[in-house]
DNA sequence: AATAAATCATGACAAATATCATATTTATAA
DNA sequence: TTATAAATATGATATTTGTCATGATTTATT
């Protein structure tokens, strides 16, 4: 198994914020797991025991309705943490965490974080870091659903993954999500989602092969009305 | 000007975690200020230099849009700390906070926070605390909107208002707001807020006095779908 | 108290979005 | 490979919500 004070990951995370000393503390307790794609990591009510860092893939933070609608509220990638929140409100899961591919994670337990948290101020001070951006991210897409049309916040969440998590050589976008994952990030009906995605067809903002999508033109994206 | 050591309010934010040494420091360099019904505290986009705690009053946190509408993110009463996001994260406020009555707020220098984030392991952490639970406030905004009408919205937002704001003695919501920034909290428009308010009063869900708002079956607006 | 300015309220209509139906294409498994 | 299921696509229509107009109240100001 790998060794943590060697792994580049935490370089993209609070973890880097630890001494050598607690790294190596915390290589000898983490768990290593392959995640596949679609399957559940943790499911909303479950309490968590630790926290994931992720290694590889990627995986979706949601919540399910009554109505079998569950809306997508944060992806998780390559280098962040997951289900740092729940651990340290100490309350059940409030989201779903599901892979969108298959996924490499490590496990890290509750009491090695909460030890650390203790002792180095600048881990703590890095996961609040990481929580006050979160935050952030969270508020605006609460005005975002507020204030912007359907049209709009699809045309932000194209942009947004072409930014935040790249493109395959071809230039399709290297997140493949279902036209129904993108329905549950923008917060509309799958139909809804796909009747805009085939007018960004025509306006040549976007193409498709299959259900890859590639950007054409990612400014004009951005200048959706 | 009051002592910080010898202040309730504390008792409700992440302050109680401070050592009574810390709170005599922060006592000698705060700011205590009143603040009128209706003013700005900080607008979006400015840097923020300290925290504020809030002895009395409440306030709300919205983001104005290109349109002309503000969406409220969240309400900030007594008790509670205000800034400590923006603060933390170290950019400007994403936010504007407005007083929605009149107010009576401490303003904490920044230096002082940070100073006590990396002494006081207690302190960060009870901070994180505060910060993991707003996101989980945030996070089941964000569901909310996506998923249920402009009616159930409105009437969480009253049953949320009367659960933690509290009642006048004649049973009308202490916290007194306009309809349209009920509009703003559900996020619609405040036409369409007055209605769905007039079908309540019609159902005999609520009743009001003037623009005072009283919620005659609570069970019954938490049922509402 | 009278006037002006906000705020609240409601109707009529328009626009955005959801729902239902039904092809068509693409992926999966026997 | 073919059968089967799942995902994508699009039309028709219903529902929800927004916008504009207008009047009634309430609140603030002179």
């Amino acid at each position: 198994m790998g060794k943590c004070e060697q792994c580049i990951i935490k370089q993209f995370n609070s973890l880097k914020a630890l001494t050598k000393e607690e790294l190596v503390r915390i290589s000898g307790c983490k768990t290593s797991m392959k995640i596949k794609k679609g399957e559940v990591i943790f499911e909303e009510g479950e309490v968590l025991n630790g926290v994931y860092c992720v290694k590889d893939g990627i995986c979706k933070l949601s919540k399910l309705s009554e109505n079998g609608k569950d809306q997508i509220v944060k992806m998780v990638v390559k280098g962040q943490l997951l289900g740092q929140r729940s651990l340290i409100s100490e309350e059940s899961s409030n989201l779903q965490a599901t892979a969108l591919n298959d996924m490499e994670v490590c496990f890290i337990p509750k009491s090695e974080i909460f030890a650390d948290l203790q002792k180095n101020p600048k881990f703590s001070f890095s996961v609040l870091q990481d929580m006050a951006h979160d935050l952030r991210d969270s508020d605006d897409i609460i005005v975002n659903m507020a204030q912007k049309s359907v049209r709009q916040r699809l045309a932000e969440t194209l942009a947004y993954i072409s930014d935040s998590f790249g493109t395959n050589p071809d230039g399709t976008l290297s997140v493949l999500l279902s036209r129904e994952d993108y329905a549950n990030i923008v917060g509309t009906a799958t139909e809804s989602a796909i009747r805009v995605l085939s007018q960004f067809k025509k306006e040549g903002l976007i193409s498709t092969v299959g259900k890859y999508i590639k950007i054409e033109d990612l400014a004009g994206l951005k200048r959706v009305e």
